[in-house]
DNA sequence: AACAGATATATTGCACACAATATAATCGCT
DNA sequence: AGCGATTATATTGTGTGCAATATATCTGTT
């Protein structure tokens, strides 16, 4: 009497009630709001990342990139062999363990820095620093709960 | 004396103040999740979205799907295709207007519904719903900001 | 009826993202 | 010193995502 599948309050698989579609919507918003504001500097949103991990710290290895991206060496390394034919970034091995790569910065890499300034600034828009910063928090907590061990035990 | 590039509290370019990161973090972090549940019903996470846009209505065309899920033909096409390879969706050209593609259930994709009516639940784990609801009202909220026009002109 | 513009989907090319696997180097234990 | 286990990165294969473009169909106007 209240449907094909379910009572519509109940039913766990309405689009609407799934946490995670508005935070896959919202990534590839993010992706395309990104995009035409990184290509005049040559960047795409994950190699943006990179280079504000590096410009943070260098020289760094492919793995404490990873961390700090969670991404994975599958990610990394073609999109860093991409970065280093760009002359943005320098591949190196690490002397002092061979199973290292370090990635560290070209004079142009650094130089980028100048260029990506306003990057933050054009994304926000006129934007109240108040809602970006309690939106920033929200998804913070999120990460920290998909991040979480055990997650589906 | 403050560092070599800009006081760390003015710095628009740290990663910790970025605010897409957690959220593309977040993303990622989702997939590595939903993978393993929806691998047993032969999903992805973006075919399991269509999928429960099909379960709520059918047929839908191509154009319709895409403005529920914020994908476009360049991204549904092949995934619809793939899904149609399976055996769960069928593509036939709307008789009325050529132009348009149908995209409907089969009898498998109808009865895959009852084996997904668990993943909501497995995927929640054991959070407390009060939780759950705020977080997603909260990025539901980012999605209507960058998905608003005009974001940043 | 014809035709310009709009609409709907498909195609191409490029860049992720991840699971699974492979390879090479280092470490720990004896 | 030798050797199995661990660690760090690379490779392979599949599946998105998107911009740009192409193709086919439809609509409104004349």
């Amino acid at each position: 009497m209240t449907g094909t599948v379910a009572a519509p309050g109940d039913d766990p698989l309405l689009l609407d009630r799934q946490l995670c579609f508005p935070l896959y919507a919202a990534t590839n918003l993010l992706n395309r709001l990104y995009g035409p504001v990184l290509k005049p500097l040559g960047l795409t949103y994950p190699q943006y990342l990179v280079m504000l991990v590096l410009w943070e710290e260098e020289p760094q290895t492919v793995g404490s990139l990873g961390a700090r991206l969670y991404l994975d060496s599958g990610t990394l390394t073609p999109l860093l062999k991409r970065m280093e034919a760009a002359g943005l970034v320098s591949r190196t091995r690490d002397a002092g363990d061979e199973r290292r790569v370090l990635i560290g910065l070209t004079e142009r890499g650094r130089a980028l820095r100048a260029d990506a300034l306003h990057v933050p600034g054009t994304i926000a828009g006129g934007r109240s620093s108040e809602e970006i910063d309690a939106l920033r928090e929200n998804v913070r907590q999120l990460v920290a709960m998909l991040a979480a061990p055990g997650d589906a035990d």
